[in-house]
DNA sequence: GCCGTTTTCGGCCCGACTGTTTTCAGTCG
């Protein structure tokens, strides 16, 4: 379920950008987004509480309080509403663009009145900002570059906000009387990092309940497409669901069919043609007699094919298909592999939440150990100096094994420097359990200058993990230009593991990095990167890339029980 | 708008990079 923390989030960070665009106060811009984020990243659901309650969240004041309950109360916020009113959604949407902030959205909005990305396209292409202050020809080309970036997701939507959605709609519908079964599939089931429309199916002798439920549900914006096997709608945040009533007996095959990928699918039916069978979504069926197979669950199909049941991460056509024939699938990692989290921050740095909450959370996910990264000095916003880190070292040291025996690692996440170097000397380093190294800057050095900044990186004793090792933003930023495979020859040669970033609009490496990387022989770590309690869960995305990726166990350090992680983490020194 | 071991005013994470408005505004992490 989208939580009334993430909604609330979304509303004040969108007041945030409207003070922002309107010339408002920019503190006071920043305020909106400071409670916006720590309401986010609060644990507590915020529909729970009261005014005095909410105003217990850090920078949630008088003000901001009372605007939350009123939404929690009412459905709307009013300031919000009259802030829309002013500027159009089209203008907010300009900001979402790469290098265009609010000052250029104002601009082109007051000057051109251009209140759309596609108007902003359209206006480049007239050559119709030309004479206005402030967007030479580099800027333009910048914001067509930008344009393009966000374009190439297609409308597609990030994977978090579409499995939201899904488990929302999963969960209304299987409330439903005379549900059977209910689960969602298609490109969200195998975990692909965005998705562009949500597949849902139900199993149930009637089909009417469900489509009248779907059409009904507050978050239906507009109805599609209503019929009696297949019902299409499309949310208020612009995301399409397709609902499938199949009868209980065709649910086995009614799943495989809707998750597969086009190329997967053309796959299984066509092994099913060479053994005289049929293959649809209401069963695998004998071509001559048209008599049922098999069709209740998706291991009958799959056996009655030859093939063991395949995990709907890998049902691309990327080789599955063979190593299933060959017995040879790969036991991919799951989220109960997971050992402990490698990659998180506290409030010391840029996380919301304290070392002692952190900690408490980890602990209560069942974690056998758990290590804190914050941000190293070189990182000049995060004010970390030798001291604050080494009194976390002590306070750290405190705690560990105290919750649920649970140990703890303290670590840090360096900064990579333009040539590979990181920010503290070699005799302070040695101090951490675990460092990650990763990119902040300097992303635009050229292949050749950042190949050998990675590699230099790996290089360093001291450098266990490379986090985030590309450092896209998805849909808004590529990874930057290296040639990977020496890096992750490097990874290889000097036992530094990747990182696989669970984040949403990251998970970097992606799926088809991590198959070129494992083919060097590079071991893995799945991280959430988290900045709060929340964010913990996030370990899912990663997951779920990871096993797009292949990736079993013995491939992942932070599957494996910390003895083998530590020699992991002696990286060759004694 | 929030916050307070500078507590009811006056600060607010700091620095780098980019393009262009050539002395700095806008954007980003």
């Amino acid at each position: 379920m989208a939580r009334a923390n993430d909604e609330v989030e979304a509303l004040l960070q969108e007041y945030a950008d409207l003070i922002a665009i309107t010339g408002g106060d920019a503190f006071k811009a920043r305020a909106y987004e400071k409670a916006a984020r720590a309401i986010g990243g609060h644990p507590a659901d915020v529909s729970k509480l009261d005014e005095d309650g909410l105003r217990e969240i850090p920078n949630v004041g008088r003000s901001i309080a009372a605007k939350v309950a009123e939404y929690l109360r009412t459905g709307k916020m009013a300031a919000v509403e009259e802030q829309r009113a002013e500027i159009p959604a089209g203008v907010r949407e300009l900001i979402t663009i790469p290098t265009l902030g609010p000052k250029k959205a104002l601009r082109l909005h007051e000057a051109l009145h251009i209140s759309s990305v596609n108007e902003l396209a359209a206006a480049i292409e007239a050559d119709a900002l030309a004479d206005l202050k402030g967007f030479g020809e580099k800027t333009q080309d910048n914001i067509r570059h930008g344009i393009e970036l966000l374009r190439q997701s297609g409308g597609r939507v990030p994977l978090a906000l579409a499995l939201d959605t899904a488990e929302e709609i999963v969960a209304e519908l299987s409330a439903v009387t005379g549900c059977r079964r209910c689960a969602y599939a298609g490109s969200l089931r195998r975990m692909r990092e965005t998705v562009g429309d949500v597949d849902v199916l139900v199993a149930a002798a009637k089909s009417e309940p469900f489509m009248a439920a779907l059409c009904g549900l507050p978050g239906t914006a507009e109805v599609i497409a209503r019929g009696t096997k297949k019902t299409s709608v499309r949310t208020g945040k612009g995301l399409q669901v397709d609902l499938r009533v199949l009868p209980p007996a065709s649910w086995g095959a009614g799943l495989q069919y809707f998750t597969g990928a086009k190329a997967h699918n053309i796959r299984t039916r066509t092994i099913a043609v060479h053994r005289g069978l049929k293959l649809s979504e209401y069963g695998l069926f004998e071509t001559e007699s048209g008599k049922s197979v098999a069709s209740r669950t998706e291991e009958e199909v799959y056996a009655r094919l030859g093939l063991p049941w395949i995990p709907p991460t890998l049902r691309e056509d990327r080789g599955e298909i063979e190593a299933a024939l060959r017995g040879a699938l790969p036991d991919v990692v799951t989220e109960r592999d997971i050992r402990g989290d490698l990659h998180t921050h506290t409030d010391l740095t840029d996380g919301l939440a304290s070392l002692e909450v952190m900690v408490e959370a980890a602990a209560e996910r069942g974690y056998a150990y758990y290590a804190v990264t914050d941000h190293a000095p070189d990182m000049p916003m995060q004010r970390m100096t030798d001291e604050k880190i080494l009194a976390q070292r002590e306070r750290l040291r405190e705690l560990d094994g105290t919750r649920r025996r649970m140990r703890l690692l303290h670590g840090t996440e360096l900064n990579i420097g333009p040539d590979g170097e990181v920010d503290w000397p070699d005799a302070f380093l040695a101090g951490f359990d675990l460092c990650v190294a990763s990119l902040h800057s300097h992303f635009d050095l050229g292949r050749g200058p950042m190949t050998r900044r990675l590699v230099r990186a790996c290089e360093n004793p001291y450098v266990h993990v490379l986090g985030h090792p590309t450092t896209r933003l998805i849909g808004r930023r590529p990874g930057v230009d290296a040639d990977w495979d020496e890096v992750f020859a490097a990874c290889a040669r000097t036992g530094t593991a990747l990182e696989v970033n669970a984040q949403p609009d990251r998970l970097d490496l992606c799926d088809e990095d991590i198959l070129r990387a494992r083919a060097h022989g590079v071991r893995f770590a799945v991280n959430t990167d988290a900045h709060s309690v929340p964010q913990l869960a996030q370990l899912r995305y990663g997951i779920g890339t990871a096993q797009r990726g292949w990736l079993t166990p013995d491939e992942v350090i932070n599957t494996w029980p910390l003895t083998r992680l530590r020699r992991f983490l002696r990286k060759g020194r004694r």
